[in-house]
DNA sequence: AATAATCATCAATTGAATTCATAAAATTAC
DNA sequence: GTAATTTTATGAATTCAATTGATGATTATT
């Protein structure tokens, strides 16, 4: 045997999650595999790569000799499969996005820098989803991808997942709900609920978690802006079901606080839904990688998505 | 999948060999396998690249910006290996090397050259072989490897070849035998035959050539110079047994002729005998193949050969 | 035109990488 | 300090991909 790309893509994700299992969800292995892996390129060094006895994981010498080498190999090959993406066609095209949270901002705007870097000659546009049904302007054709918390199948639309992020409550510093752990549905039924104006049959906290248990809360008002429905938490005017990356520089700056939903905590996931047909374009599949890595990057406390959503 | 070092590798060694043949051969594979290992990396880069009609192949642009990629990754990967192999100790040690034939000296020595770049803390030294046996001063650890065209099975020493090469007979411009496409023992029935200053039973001439058809010359005698050998030869003083690359350089300058022994061609091989003990020290692994490296690079005509010798 | 060489392709095989199941070790919580 | 949880290691089975061997097509060479 002898190194591989691959092995420097491991080490070097070993590096960023700081542990085995989290290297392996991130790059869609089994931490069995790895482990395994590890062992053989090890053996191969005639060393050993890191000490497994400290978190996070520490690199020894050749570790990190091996560390420098895909510091300079991995972005010349994503250089070089960028440049050969170009060469064989399909090196323009248009990406025209719709969101449907304001908060998609956070993550999307940064990658959409990075994407473009790469990929000039990609036409790009963003829309809000807010004021039309973005699904069928993407069958339509006015628009390219929509990204969406709801993969509702429908043919000729594939949903590619992004991420998966955890389902919070947040409330005022001093809200009562804060004695408990974890929020249940009936906890909501006295309280006023802050949402984004969409129709309530695509709002997954109707869909999910209230409507199941049959809950209804005592009041609900609607807000655009994420920045707006926090400060109307903070100010106790109600509560909202954000995802925990959306909260987590509110929370870091103690702005307000924060509770999982419950019983069991409840993970939602972020999907790209495109047109079937577009899904093997170079310039579509570089968009996806690039969004889940910039996210990976910036966002805390979201995690790998095993496999895609409805086809 | 995924660009791979290995692909880089076949792709640089493509553009050296200038055929899916010629690179198989060096890397040890079928040319079936190169075929398919190509088609799944021209599926993945989603273009051809390179034109196979025509000699030497000629690289598409995706197959040139690949090709710039391997110029920047593979030093870098070898380098690293090279640090690794120092880290796992075996950093330093002994190479004292012993010749049999001085036309050695064409790929020995710049093969030295260049892994004493790689590894000066490795104390090398080079003597000839003639006035003592090199093998049992390799075995009471004298020295430390012999470069020999005669694998002797003998417990404590394996045999790594270097390459292989095609035996010639060097001929005065104007010799007879010149008539003849193939030299066959009873040729040399009437010529005096020139070789190195070794006992008879260790040239392979003898060995291989003239003893099983129980031809023997009408002369012989010793030489330690190549140079002055094919000067003898020129002089029609004689004729001398030689490998194609060390005749390279007489043969381009028009200073002798030489044809090949037969019946069929004759091909030889030169190992490098070292102590099984020190087979896996990576100084030595690395001496080895610089040693091929090198001469792949300087020789011409010569061949890779598939397995390891007698172990 | 005939011969030799190179390359592509198929089916079969080999071999290596991955997973699954489980044990061991280490970390965290209590 | 013990229990519970998380992380890593390991062995065997499996899966998947790469390699081979045989053969046919194509292209150079004579």
């Amino acid at each position: 045997m002898n190194i591989e790309i691959k092995h420097l893509r491991t080490l070097k994700m070993l590096q960023q999650t700081g542990s085995l299992v989290g290297a392996a969800q991130r790059l869609h292995l089994t931490q069995s595999a790895l482990s395994h892996q590890l062992k053989g390129l090890e053996a191969l060094c005639g060393s050993a790569l890191f000490l497994r006895k400290s978190r996070p994981l520490a690199f020894t010498p050749a570790g990190k000799r091996l560390l420098a080498l895909a510091d300079l190999v991995l972005p010349a090959v994503q250089a070089a499969g960028r440049d050969l993406a170009r060469l064989s066609g399909g090196q323009s095209g248009r990406l025209f996005l719709v969101i449907e949270c304001h908060s998609c901002f956070e993550w999307l705007l940064p990658a959409m820098d990075v994407y473009r870097e790469a990929w000039p000659e990609v036409e790009m546009d963003l829309t809000l989803g807010f004021s039309f049904e973005p699904i069928p302007a993407l069958l339509r054709g006015d628009v390219d991808l929509v990204v969406s918390s709801d993969p509702v199948p429908i043919p000729g639309v594939v949903y590619e997942p992004l991420f998966a992020f955890q389902v919070m409550l947040a409330l005022a510093k001093d809200h009562p709900l804060l004695e408990k752990p974890l929020i249940v549905p009936s906890d909501l039924q006295d309280q006023t609920l802050i949402t984004y104006p969409v129709e309530r049959e695509r709002l997954d906290v109707f869909k999910n978690f209230l409507d199941p248990a049959g809950i209804n809360p005592i009041g609900h008002r609607t807000c655009e802006l994420t920045a707006m429905m926090l400060q109307l938490v903070a100010s106790r005017r109600g509560v909202c079901v954000l995802p925990n990356w959306a909260l987590a520089e509110y929370l870091a700056r103690d702005y307000v606080a924060a509770r999982p939903l419950g019983p069991e905590p409840m993970w939602g996931t972020l999907y790209a839904a495109i047109r079937e047909d577009e899904r093997h374009l170079s310039y579509m599949k570089e968009f996806l990688e690039t969004a889940r890595e910039v996210s990976f990057k910036n966002l805390k406390g979201i995690r790998v998505v095993k496999d895609s959503g409805f086809d």
